[in-house]
This record gives structure tokens, sequence and C-alpha cells, in this order.
RNA sequence: GUGGCUGUAGCUCAGUUGGUUAGAGCACUGGUUUGUGGUACCAGGGGUCGCGGGUUCAAGUCCCGUUAGCCACCCCA
């Protein structure tokens, strides 16, 4: 019986681990510069989490059933439900802000296409305790460094910015209710993959006749990339009292966020466009996506401020703001660049032995280096020079240990640069101590 | 959930109007004198031609179904 993967799920073969764990390793390694914590929580969950805060529809994307005790249960299809949780229970206890991160798989039932599986990593980074921008610069500043880890650059990617407070100001000035703005966000989340008419068509529910200028209106504001432009128009909207309040406190929040970015070296990633606005009803003021620069514009990552959620599920009443970004667009992304380093599971030596005698002896000293955590390899079973050196060569190794009858009469290794070929004959005696320098400088 | 394209060795592919035992390159294994840079040479393993059915004396090849992958919709926490 031949069994085969699942569709949308996949294996990873030693090589494509290494490029995995590559992606892994610069995510966790600039969460930690930014000093967030690293967390878990459970990959099944009771499927009411889900449901309370996506609603019954979300059922038909999990992969759920029932487990034997009779749960109706449900694999994660994204961690916020779980931190929520997680930040409720202790939320009292907590020093504030909590800046805390995952990576971790998550799967969703869904058609597998490009960019898009049923299972997939996710890096989750979020701040909790926060109400002001300060924690929502932060974490912008850590997802244009995550991505610049990898070697990408303000000409591969960009952060465009955009406000959901904004827009419902916006809207209030258009005399729209919360239902009304909330209709409105989610055509305008669609705008740019619908047909303009279609559009009209849909605003039409909302404004009726006017739905037509409505639309010219919005596309004003989502044409808008610079600030003053931005301020200007908020700042002359038709609002009154505690909303005109509200605006000039926004346009606040605004300017200290984009000086908090452009301080930190982010500026040159950001670029301001309300057209982003998310299609998830929770977030509540900035909202940002990350993506490709050049040729699709898929998105690599998506965010924002989601300050009522925790209460939704049962927590306190405590702002949050998070991004989360995935792995396969991520690489795809890299993939694309050549920014997706090869090699990357290799020893740092590999000995080349000779005979029997000549095997104690590399056995004996790879024995040490391998309890001193380097990585050393060794043929399993004899075989000439000639092929060992090919092997030692296509291994990848930084040096290859040679343990011939001549060395050995002379109780020495010859070490080999397979960098540049140099070699040097070393008493084994004396190889540990030696092997730090070997390591930093090579053998000139 | 809808539609289009594609499935021959681990990978990239060839395979004549349907015709004998399905091939190549790369990769892998072993060897070519047991001492040096990815070489060369020899040999070998590996395929129920995605799966099932049909047409035919005969199907990798034609037809139908199905499944998987890719792409575009839907959706996208």
């Amino acid at each position: 019986m031949q069994f085969e993967t699942l569709p949308g799920f996949r294996e990873f073969y030693p090589e494509a681990c290494a490029r995995r764990n590559h992606i892994f390793n610069r995510w966790r390694h600039v969460a930690r510069a930014f000093n967030f914590l690293e967390y878990d929580a459970p990959v099944l969950e009771p499927l009411e989490l889900y449901i309370e805060k996506s609603g019954q529809e979300i059922v038909g994307q999990l992969f759920n059933f029932e487990d034997r005790g009779g749960r109706a249960v449900a694999l994660r299809p994204e961690l916020t439900p779980s931190l929520a949780r997680l930040i409720g229970a202790k939320a009292n206890s907590l020093k504030r802000p909590v800046k805390w991160f995952n990576i971790g798989e998550n799967y969703r039932y869904e058609r597998p296409q490009k960019g898009r599986l049923r299972a997939f990593y996710q890096f989750n980074v979020d701040i909790f305790g926060e109400p002001g921008p300060s924690a929502d610069a932060e974490l912008i500043c850590l997802l244009t460094q995550a991505l610049q880890a990898f070697g990408l650059g303000s000409n591969d990617f960009k952060v465009r910015l955009s406000d959901r407070d904004l827009w419902l100001l916006m809207l209030a000035a258009e005399g729209l209710d919360e239902a009304g703005s909330a209709t409105v966000l989610s055509i305008i989340d669609k705008l740019e993959r619908t047909e303009r008419a279609k559009t009209v068509e849909r605003l039409s529910s909302v404004m009726g006749e006017d739905a037509e200028d409505f639309l010219s209106r919005i596309e004003e504001v989502i044409a808008i990339r610079d600030f003053e432009t931005l301020r200007a128009y908020i700042l002359n909207l038709p609002l009154e009292g505690d909303l005109a309040d509200q605006a000039k406190a926004r346009i606040g929040n605004w300017e200290k966020l984009l000086r908090h970015l452009k301080a930190a070296g982010a500026g040159e990633f950001i670029q301001i466009d309300l057209g982003i606005v998310r299609g998830l009803a929770y977030y509540t003021g900035f909202v940002f996506e990350a993506f490709e620069a050049s040729g699709e514009g898929r998105a690599l990552a998506g965010g924002g401020r989601y300050d009522a959620l925790v209460q939704k599920l049962g927590g306190p009443d405590i702002p949050a703001v998070g991004f989360a970004m995935g792995d396969v667009t991520l690489a795809d992304l890299l993939d694309g660049k050549s920014l997706m380093p090869a090699y990357m599971q290799r020893p740092e030596f590999i000995a080349i032995i000779g005979g029997a005698d000549e095997r104690d002896a590399a056995l004996g000293d790879a024995a040490q280096l391998r309890a001193l955590g380097y990585q050393v390899e060794y043929p399993l079973k004899d075989s000439g020079f000639g092929k060992q050196f090919k092997a030692a060569n296509q291994s990848g190794a930084r040096f290859a240990l040679i343990y011939g009858s001549e060395e050995l009469e002379r109780s020495a290794v010859k070490v080999r640069d397979l960098g540049n070929g140099n070699e040097a004959e070393i008493p084994r005696d004396q190889l540990i101590r030696q092997v730090p320098a070997l390591l930093e400088s090579g053998i000139e």
C-alpha cells in the first residue's frame, strides 16, 4: 500500500527542513532582539473557541472532528484566540506591556494554491496592555526588521499603513452609523479585486443613489500617499464636537506613529494606503500589511490593533496589537530573489581514513570534538582516498581531517581547508586546542 | 465549492498514424591500484506509464470516470 501526503501538507526532507529552520531562526532572532518572549499553545482546541471569534461559517474551513470524549474540537486555524485565552487567564498578573511571540503550525481546510496550503507556519507577534501608538510602532519596526533579516530591502517590500478609526470618522462624516460603516469597510477591503461597477452596486445598498459619488470620494482617500494630505483631508471633514476632537486626537496618534517609525529607521518601508482595512471586523485602529513591492504584490504579513477581542473571548478589557507572517509566501519570495541560502546542514569536520588503525585514531578524535559540540562526520565504511576526498568535498565540510599511515606514525593529523585547499599538519594532542583558531581563520 | 491546464524512474524529460521486453540525462549504489577539488570510464538498482473502467488482435498513446498538482475564481482569521 502506497500512502501519499495529504493535500496541502508538506514533508520536510532535510534540505527543506533546513530552509524552514532558516526562516524560523531569523524570526526568533529578531523577536528576541526586541525582547519579545516566546510562548506556545495547543494545536488542538475546542471548536467553540473559533466559532465564538469568527462565527459559524468558519467551521467549513477547519479541520474539525469529535474526540473520543464527545468534544467538538478543531486544529487551530490561527493562534490569536488561544493567545487571547492565555492572556485573559493571567492578564491581571502579567507585567505590562506584554510582548510575546510564537512560531507554530496552523491548519485550514481550504483549496491549496500558490502561497496557500492547508498546513503552514506562522510567526505571531503581539503586544498587550499598551493602547498608544508606540506599541503599533514597535510591532511595525519588528516586522520590517524581520523581513530585512532575510536580506530584503525597501525595493523588495513595503508596509502599507492604514487606520480603521480614521475610516470610521470619515464614514461618520458621511452620515453612516456603525453597521453601515462595517458594511462599507468590508466593501473597501475587496475594492482592489472587484470590478468598479460591482462595487458601486454593493455600495448602493448603504448609500443608495449617492453610491457613485461616494465611491469617488473613497477612491480619493485611498489615493492619498502622504501624511500632510491625509491630515488636511481629515481636519477638513465636516465633523463637530466629540467627533472633531476624535479626529484631532487620531491625527496626533498618526504623528507619533510616523515619527517613531522614522526615528527607528523603518520610514522607508512605510506606505500610507487607506485601501488596506483588513477583512476582519475585530480590528480597531491602525492596520498594516507587508507586501512584495515588485511583481504580484502578495501579502507577506498582516496585522493591526484589536483592542476589543480579548474581552469578546471572555477575558478582561485589555488593548492589543499584533501581526502574523506566514512561511509559504515568504519562502516563495526568498526563492525568487535567491535569498535562500544553500548548504545549511553541513559538518565542520569530515575525517578521511586510511585503514583500521587510522580509523581508531579518527574515532577517538571525532569523539572528543563531538563532545565539545563540533560537527564531525566520518565515513562509516572503508573506501579509497580518492572516493573519500570526493565525498569530503561534496559534504560541504569546512575541513577534512586526514588520517593516513604517514600522519599516524608521527602522531599527527593533516587538516585540509576545503575552502582553499591549504593543508597543515597538527599533532593529534594539539588538535582540540587549535580547533577554535582553525574555525576562526582557516588555513592560510 | 466552480472552471482551465497537467500527471511516464528520486528530478528534468523523450516515447513515431495505437504495434515486440518503455528510454535518455542528472541523481543514487558498486567498481576502475588504498593519498587530494565536484572530472572520466565500466556496471547496477530503480517504473503495475497517477488510479479505475472502456474501445481494440494490441493502449504510455484513443474515450470516460476518478484522484493529485498547478493556475484562476470563491474565501482568506
